[in-house]
DNA sequence: AGCGTTGTTTGACAAAAGTCAAAAAAAGGG
DNA sequence: CCCTTTTTTTGACTTTTGTCAAACAACGCT
């Protein structure tokens, strides 16, 4: 099922409906390794993300990437918190491979809003699924160890782990590069 | 300040917006180690904590409880998913002390919500509050260690330390109890 | 106040995870 | 394709954290 035909299904989007949406979205491209959202910058821009794979991260205090979040294919990219509020983000967004994607700005998604009431409810329900998932994750953190982690991510996300380097992994699941190296030979 | 000059201050409210509200929540009481909301149940009840302590929790795969959140005089009390969605919840949530709060359903929000859109803002801010404390508490899970954890934790909320069970900060930290105990007489 | 229950500390030990440094492997760019 | 840079693996070692069991302390209830 596309884009349009989830819309339709799901919310009762009509054809004008759907029209007000894509005249809103335009494509673009990111290449790998660019930055879709730097730190500090308020996040003015959202994306449906239709090909490709990026990855937010911020820096800890020894200057190490900290991967807080994978965005894959079908996925909206977005900085909660910087988007939401219209605050500089505290984190950055960078491509991994090369993505195509569908974006709005801000101030493009409040028209919307107000044009299509639909959209304030898909809104909430992006919001609620980030939300979810970063439950699960907090959760994750705080019961398994570090072994029980990795088998977990490589049963939900081996689309993932295969794309994407290794360090980024632990990172996002709080573990020394060396000792993930060792849990992969382990298994 | 309290919450009715805080409704004024901050979304608006006149007269009317806060006769509307006061009259659809209501004073309840609840002991302390009783059940506000109970695993497998729909969260119908959100509160507002005039006073006491609750935390939310569920259980591991061992029977061990495991701690999420604690909720303290002054912040809401909801299972996210559960009110949101009217799904049965995954946690339950207990009171530490003898808590007062005023209470409402989700059936009178969703009027009050029809009759005061000011409400919409205010369960949206209450929702990005919650995910903002869930994203810093997950980032922390990430990168520090037990320790690290403990002393940012007794240095943000003093007043919880004082007054729960040590055990409960332990499994809110992802920490083993016999190893927080030594944690504690190290420093 | 006394008693049973629940929570906390401690010791001895084991397992898990991190550090540092070097080597090996893989990836990116001309 | 080669060279440089980045990433991953590995070894030797240290530190952190968990486990199990027992002792001790605090708490809730009558």
């Amino acid at each position: 099922m596309d884009f349009k035909e989830r819309l339709i299904e799901h919310y009762g989007f009509t054809e004008r409906d759907w029209n007000e949406t894509v005249s809103r979205y335009w494509p673009e491209t990111l290449p790998a390794r660019s930055l879709f959202l730097e730190k500090g910058k308020v996040a003015t821009r959202l994306a449906y993300l239709r090909s490709g794979m990026m990855r937010s991260f911020f820096y800890d205090d020894r200057a190490n990437e900290i991967t807080t979040h994978f965005f894959k294919k079908g996925s909206v990219v977005i900085s909660m918190k910087s988007f939401n509020d219209q605050v500089p983000s505290r984190e950055n967004i960078i491509a991994i491979e090369d993505c195509e994607m569908d974006v709005i700005t801000y101030d493009r998604m409040q028209e919307l809003i107000r044009e299509v009431p639909a959209w304030r409810q898909i809104g909430k329900d992006v919001d609620e699924a980030m939300y979810n998932s970063l439950l699960n994750r907090s959760i994750q953190l705080q019961t398994l160890t570090a072994s029980e982690r990795y088998e977990l991510f490589i049963k939900k996300h081996p689309d993932i782990l295969q794309r994407v380097a290794l360090k980024h992994i632990a990172s996002y699941l709080g573990i020394d590069i060396a000792t993930l190296s060792r849990i992969r030979k382990s298994i």
